[in-house]
DNA sequence: GGGCAAAGTGGTATCGATAACAATAAGGGA
DNA sequence: TCCCTTATTGTTATCGATACCACTTTGCCC
C-alpha cells in the first residue's frame, strides 16, 4: 500500500508534487553538485566544525540553489542526540500552562534543541501514554507538570536515562531536578492575607480533586489553614471535573452560598473560576466584594481587567517554562558537577485588588 | 566538548543513571532474548503486521520486561515516514489558537501521527524559519494559520511535497488545501446585523496592520461595509502590535471616543480587546451598551460569562483544527483521487449578547 | 495426493546523516 | 631547512529500525 507504483513514474498522481523535484535531495547531491565530500557539507552544517569559510559559502550556494534541507532524522540517528526536548501540560488552553509552555519555547530558541509538546488533558494515565510516545523520540530531556506519575511512567523516564524537571508542584519525591512552588503554601499564604484583613468565615472551591494534584494541594493548604487560625472547619466545595470553568465557577458559588449563606469571602481554586462566580453573584444582584469578597489563584490577564479587578495568587508561569528548560539546559551541559540545589523554587505573591477589597462597597 | 571521556567509563557522572540499565537497549537485543529476529519484534509492533498472536505475545512480555522502547527516529528513516504533522499557530497564548491546536491533536489521536507545534509570533520571518526547522524533520503533513508566506517559505514547501493546509483565513493564492473562513465577510455581517439594529456610528479598534493578515482583513471587512451602508468612513483605531490585549483594547477605546466622540457602536478585532474595552468604559462611568454598544470577535469563553455580555462573531477555532487534520489525513491516505473541493470553508455566526442591546440600559 | 495460496519468519541491504580516524596542505619555531 | 602543529577535507563504518525478498510450514481444494 505504501509501496512506490513500479513502473509509470512518469504519472503525476500525486497533485502535490506540482513543485517537481522527487524531493529526494540528499547531502549526497549536494556535496557532489559542489565537489566536495558528504562529510564537508555536514560540517558546513553546523558552526562549530572546521570547515573554511570559502567552502561554507559555496556549499551553501549550492543548497540554495538546489533547495536542500538538512534531514536531523537521519543526522539524529547517527549522532545520537535528537535535538528534542519533551515536555508534557495538563493542558494547552489555560493560558496557565500555554505561558509555561511560552517559556520553555523562549528558552529552547537558538539552542538547536526542539519541544515535543503534549497535553495529559490532567490525567495520569494519558501522561504515561504520552511519556511512551515521547521517549520514542528519544528527546534529551522531559519537563513534566505536577508529580504524580504512574509506577509505569516513573519506570520508564528512569530507564531513559535523560534529566526531567517536575514542574508548577513540589514533588514529595522528585525523579529528578524541580521547579515550581508550593501549591499549598501559596494559598495558605492568602487565607492568612486574607485574615489579616479581618475576614473569618471562609468558603473554597475547586475542581473534584482526583487528578489535578495542584488543585487538590491548593484545596489542603486552605483547609489546613483555616483550621490552624481558628477559623472553623473551611467550607469547601467541589464541582466538576479539572480544569473547572468560568461557567462553572458561577454554578459552584451558587452552591456554596446556599449551603453557608453566611461565607464572607470564597478562594477559587484559579482566577477562571473566580472571574465566573464574580459574575453570577453580580447577576444575582449581589455586590462584590460588598456582600461577598472572592479571591483566585493564578493571576490570570483578565483578573487585573475586569471589574471588579480579582485579588489573586500570582505565579510565574512564564517563568517556570524559562527555569526548567534552563535546568535541562544546564543538565545536558553535562558540566558533570553538581548543579547545585536540585529543586528551583518559583516566586508567588498576593495581589490584592478589589475583589476583596473591604472599604469597597 | 560534546566527546565521551575515553576512560573511566566506570565513574557515574551522570547521576541521572542511577537507574543503571546504560539504556542502549535495541531491538535486536529484545529479539535475542524472545529467540527470533528483530525483523520479527519489529513486526509485532505494528498491528497490520502478520506476526502470530502467540509470538507477539511473547515478545511485548520481553519488552515489558526489559523496560525497551520504541526508537521511531530509526524506524522513521528506513521506513521514510516521520510520523510527524506540523502544525504553525501564531500564538499559543491565545485561546483561539491553542482551540484550534487541540483540534488538531484530537484528530491526530490513534493515527500514529504526532504533532510539531510551533509559534510564529504573528511573523512572517519567524514563520520562514519554523518552517524550515519543520520540514528537516521530514514531517508528513504541515498546518500553517493564514496565507501570508515569505516566497521562500513558499518554495520550501513547495519542494517538501507534502500536503499543506492553510487555516483560519481563505487566502487568495492557496498552496494547497484550505480550512477556513473570510474574515472579511464575518466582519461584514457583524457590521450588517449591528446596523440592522439601528446603529450608524461605527468605529473599530485593532492592532496595527503589518503583521496580523486576519486582523486586516477583519479591519478592511468593517470600513468596506460601513462605506456600502452609507455610513461614512469608518473610525477606525490602530492600536499597538497584535495581539492586542486587553489593556491595550481599553487605552484604544479611550483615543477612539477622544477623537469621535459620538460613536455609537465599536467593533474590536478580538473579544480580548472589546473586553478591555468595556471595562475601561466603565471605569470611566460609560454604561454599556446604553452610552456605547461594543463587539468582539472569536467568542472567547470570556465573552458569554463577563457582564455584559459580548457581542461576537462565533468561530469554530476547534473544528478548524480538526478539519485541517482530517484533509492532511486524507492527503495521506493517499487515495490520490480528487479529493473534491480544496477549500473548505468553517462556519462562522454573529452571537449578539448584551454588550450591543439596544434595549438595555 | 499434488499443487498452490497464505501465514509466519528470517536474512540482508538500506535509509541519510555523523563519528572517528586518516590524510593532506599550510604555517611556524628552533 | 626540517619537524611539528593546526586547519581542512576525505573515507569508512555505523546509528537502529524497516523494506524487500526468500524460505518454510500449514492447510485446503480439486
Amino acid at each position: 500500500m505504501k509501496a512506490e507504483p513500479v513502473k509509470n513514474e512518469d504519472e503525476p498522481k500525486d497533485k502535490r508534487l506540482k513543485g517537481g523535484d522527487a524531493q529526494k535531495l540528499t547531502m549526497a547531491e549536494v556535496a557532489k553538485y559542489v565537489g566536495v565530500s558528504a562529510m564537508t557539507v555536514s560540517r558546513a552544517f553546523r558552526q562549530d566544525a572546521s570547515v573554511s569559510e570559502e567552502t561554507r559559502k559555496r556549499i551553501m550556494e549550492a543548497v540554495d540553489a538546489l533547495g536542500y534541507v538538512l534531514d536531523l532524522s537521519a543526522g539524529s540517528l547517527s549522532s545520537r542526540r535528537s535535538g528534542f526536548i519533551a515536555a508534557l501540560v495538563p493542558s494547552i488552553n489555560n493560558s496557565n500552562f500555554s505561558d509555561t509552555a511560552r517559556g520553555i519555547t523562549d528558552a529552547l530558541e537558538n539552542t538547536g534543541l526542539q519541544l515535543l509538546l503534549g497535553y495529559t488533558d490532567y490525567s495520569a494515565e494519558k501522561e504515561e501514554k504520552l511519556i511512551e510516545a515521547m521517549l520514542r523520540r528519544r528527546p534529551e530531556g522531559i519537563i513534566l507538570t505536577g508529580g504524580s506519575h504512574t509506577d509505569r511512567a516513573r519506570r520508564m523516564l528512569d530507564k531513559a536515562g535523560i534529566p526531567v524537571v517536575e514542574t508548577w508542584e513540589l514533588p514529595e519525591e522528585p525523579i529528578n531536578h524541580v521547579v515550581g512552588f508550593s501549591n499549598s503554601e501559596a494559598m495558605s499564604l492568602l487565607v492568612r492575607t486574607l485574615a489579616g484583613q479581618g475576614y473569618r468565615k471562609f468558603g473554597y472551591i475547586g475542581g473534584t480533586t482526583a487528578r489535578d494534584t495542584r488543585g487538590s494541594q491548593r484545596r489542603s493548604g486552605f483547609l489546613k489553614t483555616v483550621e490552624e487560625l481558628g477559623l472553623g472547619p473551611g467550607r469547601a466545595i467541589s464541582f466538576g471535573v479539572p480544569p473547572i470553568t468560568m461557567e462553572q465557577g458561577g454554578q459552584a458559588i451558587v452552591s456554596l452560598l446556599e449551603r453557608w449563606p453566611d461565607t464572607e469571602v470564597v478562594l477559587c481554586v484559579s482566577d477562571l473560576s473566580a472571574f465566573g462566580a464574580i459574575m453570577e453573584c453580580k447577576r444575582r444582584g449581589m455586590s462584590v466584594p460588598g456582600d461577598i469578597a472572592i479571591a483566585g489563584f493564578g493571576d490570570y490577564e483578565i483578573s487585573s481587567i475586569c471589574h471588579p479587578s480579582i485579588t489573586t495568587i500570582n505565579v510565574d508561569c512564564y517563568g517556570i517554562g524559562r527555569q526548567a528548560a534552563a535546568r535541562l539546559l544546564d543538565a545536558l551541559q553535562g558540566s558533570g558537577e553538581a548543579t547545585g540545589d536540585e529543586i528551583t523554587l518559583t516566586g508567588y505573591r498576593v495581589v490584592l485588588r478589589g475583589s476583596t477589597d473591604r472599604g469597597a462597597s
